[in-house]
DNA sequence: TATGAATGAGTTTTCATTCAT
DNA sequence: CATGAATGAAAACTCATTCAT
């Protein structure tokens, strides 16, 4: 009996993300998956039972990345303005590194019957760690971490997903948007 | 005979972006958007060349939409601080009142082969208009019209994605981010 | 070792007949039966050289089952007019008690590519010889025996497989049938 | 606008009986049958929702044809015997001329998809009320229409079925049945 | 023997688009 | 202009069968 292939799975999700990276969520098909990934249609049957439900899985498990990601990135011992710019660098890089998962990621939050699996607030828990120590300390102005999400990541994506029309300036203002955001949670 | 032309295809654009809110962009067919705007297939071809035009003409027209509504928010003679107030409101409601827009806009942007046909950044001008008054004032702190649009609109845009997960709290959290904007760009 | 292999043989033939009452013959794969079965669909060319001719081996087995219940049902001593009742009420339980067999055999015998393997009047014979043993005697009315599978086993038949639309009156029905095949076969 | 076409819509209904005479219900797909018919598969969808509701609505209006055909080898004039020997010879013939029809609903009946759509009884009224006559007049044996269709039509549906292995003696055969069918209803 | 993975060829069905009226 | 019919191409998915262990 040949055992299942862990490698092979792998294989097919990074079909997916490159193509709906490539092609956008409504241009990409299993057989193109299939074809991407170098295994027959049938095979991607064997590990999902529909082409929803691998959207789903794989949605699930990459919407976490960044945040994994950006957990690496922070240390316990940063000062608050170093944190804050970790953050946002931190997913800013994401964007670039992963660009595959990050549009995946976008793509999939916006899909009505998509959108629902996955709750953003619930990942993020982990790497605002830091900020909520800050604030309980009385170094940082508290909020929710809606508002932390709202304020430090988003405008992040934003400028990820204008990256192409920023061109040489992406750096201009990612500087400028951390100088905000730092003078806006520090005290 | 003019007018009843235009109404048919307004009703196509509606029925277009109100599929896209129910089934997302890759379950929004030709034949789907026909039978819900009352009309036949062919009959979309005669005022679209095909499907892709129609996606990039509903976009680009749809995409300066909020920015219309944000202008008819703002007052020139806000004080700064109802201006910040004004525009987050603003976006906010607009996402509420207009949400098939929103969201169609929203998947538009995140979709590889539209994204290219309109830029965000060049529709925003007029609503910050009014800050950029204040900035040469020297009443609001000087930043580029990205970031104004990252601060600004993209923690909105965060919120109304994420609306029903926030539930009640929805209010509360506009309050904090507004009161957190406001710090942050007034001097 | 060899009892093992004849339960798991049989525990696949009854999957078979059991999906195909469900489902139908066209509703009834290889991989349902396995599932079914409880073993893997490999496992089912163990025994069988494809699934045509699982389904021709099990017929040919399973066409004759009626007519071994229904030997079951006569006994040698039985007048004709019990005769006769017997075989009818025989047939007609053997239709509710194998419920599955019935159908599957039902379903083979009409499908082309099944009804040229297996010939009923084959199996017919031992449950008529009390009837022919009566004829010779000038008891009962001289006919072929496929006059008496017509005349005796089919509209059985026709009852069993609308049992559903006859609902209380099934019991009625029968009776007059058993009634009107007894006038008409004894002198 | 190309109008639908009748015509076309009968030799998709006649493509489809074709094959399931052929190749069985089970062997029978929707791309033979649209090729078959010289239309695309997609055509058939214009025509019918789906592969199973064309099968329903041709199971509905082929199994009546048997007992339309059937009123036309009967005359109100007729004697009893002669009424017999009509129905028998009729649906015999029928099961010729038409063998895809009859084979068609011989296994859609025996569908447990398909078989709850249609109820024999309800079709064959007409066609007794001849002897519905001569049993009011007393001249025919008493019994229900359930009990008419068991005994004059099953018998000559398992002649049909068995016509093959019958070869040269399918003549007899009938010509016995229709003998013991008329003592028997005869008074 | 027994198996779950793997698949080419098929399934049913939908698609975006064009045709004929 | 407007349309429902028509369709080649492709979608998602299943099939009977074989492979490798």
């Amino acid at each position: 009996m040949r055992l299942k292939d862990e490698q092979k799975q792998q294989r097919i999700k990074e079909a997916l993300i490159r193509l709906i990276l490539r092609e956008g969520i409504d241009g990409t098909s299993v057989s193109k998956i299939a074809r991407e990934a170098g295994v027959s249609p049938a095979t991607i049957y064997v590990y999902y039972d529909s082409k929803e439900a691998m959207l789903q899985e794989a949605f699930r498990e990459y919407a976490h990345q960044p945040y994994l990601y950006l957990e690496n990135c922070i240390r316990p011992d940063m000062s608050p303005e170093a944190l804050i710019e970790a953050i946002v660098r931190g997913y800013y890089s994401y964007s670039i590194e992963h660009e595959d998962i990050f549009s995946f990621v976008e793509q999939c939050s916006r899909c009505p019957s998509l959108a629902a699996a996955v709750c953003e607030k619930d990942c993020s828990c982990d790497v605002f760690s830091g900020i909520h120590e800050y604030q309980r300390r009385g170094k940082m102005r508290g909020c929710s971490d809606w508002t932390l999400s709202a304020v430090l990541l988003s405008p992040v994506r934003f400028m990820a997903m204008n990256r192409s029309s920023m061109a040489e300036e992406g750096e201009l203002h990612l500087r400028e948007l951390i100088r905000i955001l730092q003078d806006m949670l520090l005290y």
